[in-house]
DNA sequence: CTGGTTTGGTACTGGTGAGTACCAGATTCG
DNA sequence: CGAATCTGGTACTCACCAGTACCAAACCAG
């Protein structure tokens, strides 16, 4: 760290000089640090200085910005929810054919998911929800309770058309969101394989989406 | 903590006064210790003096047992692996039918798995296996590596038999692990339900291996 | 009983990190 | 321009923790 310990000492920051940023900038690059940092610190939340140091600002502009390190957590989940959640579920059609529908979720699911950014990101989301179930709550239903409500309809729909036959939908929509996942988000996200190809991913969701359908047809 | 500050200071350990325990005896203590404090405090390894505190002995028993406090981890992991990864597997039949054993399996990993304790067990190997990719990719050869390879051999014979049909069943079995677990792990590990009751499992047991088994059903 | 060996307990060291205080520039506004 | 305000930077305090050193007591062999 090239500091000039003049003591007691302000600064010198050597060259930079970079011009002051206002509180929302500053609160939003604070915000983009610690995001990088915990992917690449495969931590929940890194130390304020590791934050610092990236952004630039001071201790005060976590504390002024966040109110302390718990806001500043609160305010990471939230953008990091932010960015995997919707990719997920907003773009699904829920009146296309259902085979449409399976297919589409199954890719969203597995492209967006398990993608490398998309492993980092449920991974930090994963870690932090383990050590507080306040915030796994709330994570969990904006995410991936919300998709189990979205393919529960769906599927109560397609029972109604008589298109699939099941004693209960949100048991079925379970099965389908696991049957998605295979075992593929567990060897992603303890990095047993790479990401996959899109070879790999259209073999999975064809395979899973056959085997949900057939499995449902009615007799 | 009453303890007599007698400088230069030796204990006085109020009235305990527990026979020493040899190194083994001691070893087994402190890892006992290690395993229920990880569960308490939702930590993927406690620190050493509230281990100490828990088990007795004293820092230098795990040194000279462990070799240090990652030496302590792993023989954490190991213990931890070794208590939950056994149930799931080693009871399988691979030559019953093929619903008697796919009902089976899914039976091991909904009930053990999904029980209180093998919540808080694979938690902490999640949160452990996160932080380390050596300790993951031990971890996923041992269990779910191990029944991945299980479950194709036993999908092959089933097809060469007939049974079944389709083209890959490393992605079948993959697609059935996925089935078995449907949502439950994701809810049970962020403590979104409570644990099931046996009505609840058999249910979605008997769910994924009707949609595997009629999903595979050769035409 | 005696003397070496092993275990238990404590203190010390060095490092890290959160929270707070405060100073010195920068910015803004009158 | 000059004063009030805000931001950036540093230092300080306090707590926690791993690792090491060392002392005292328990244990064990002869």
């Amino acid at each position: 760290m090239p500091r000039d310990e003049q003591a007691g000492g302000r600064p010198g920051k050597a060259a930079a000089k970079a011009r002051r940023l206002g509180h929302d900038e500053r609160r939003a690059a604070l915000l983009r640090a610690a995001k990088e940092l915990s992917v690449e610190q495969d931590v929940a939340i890194p130390s304020l200085d590791a934050i610092i140091e990236r952004a630039g600002g001071s201790r005060r502009s976590i504390y002024t910005g966040f109110g302390g390190k718990e806001g500043l957590r609160d305010a990471l989940l939230e953008e990091i929810a932010e960015e995997i959640l919707p990719p997920l579920y907003d773009d699904i059609d829920q009146n296309a054919d259902l085979r449409t529908v399976l297919t589409h979720l199954a890719r969203n699911l597995v492209s967006a998911l398990m993608s490398e950014r998309g492993i980092d990101m449920s991974r930090i989301i994963m870690q932090d929800s383990f050590a507080s179930p306040a915030r796994a709550k709330t994570f969990y239903a904006r995410g991936p309770g919300n998709g189990m409500r979205l393919l529960t309809g769906i599927l109560e729909a397609a029972r109604a058309r008589g298109e699939i036959e099941t004693e209960d939908c949100a048991v079925a929509a379970g099965c389908f969101m696991g049957l998605a996942r295979g075992n593929l988000y567990l060897e992603r996200a303890l990095r047993i394989r790479p990401p996959l190809s899109e070879t790999e991913i259209e073999a999975h969701i064809g395979a899973a989406v056959d085997i949900f359908l057939n499995g449902l047809k009615p007799r």
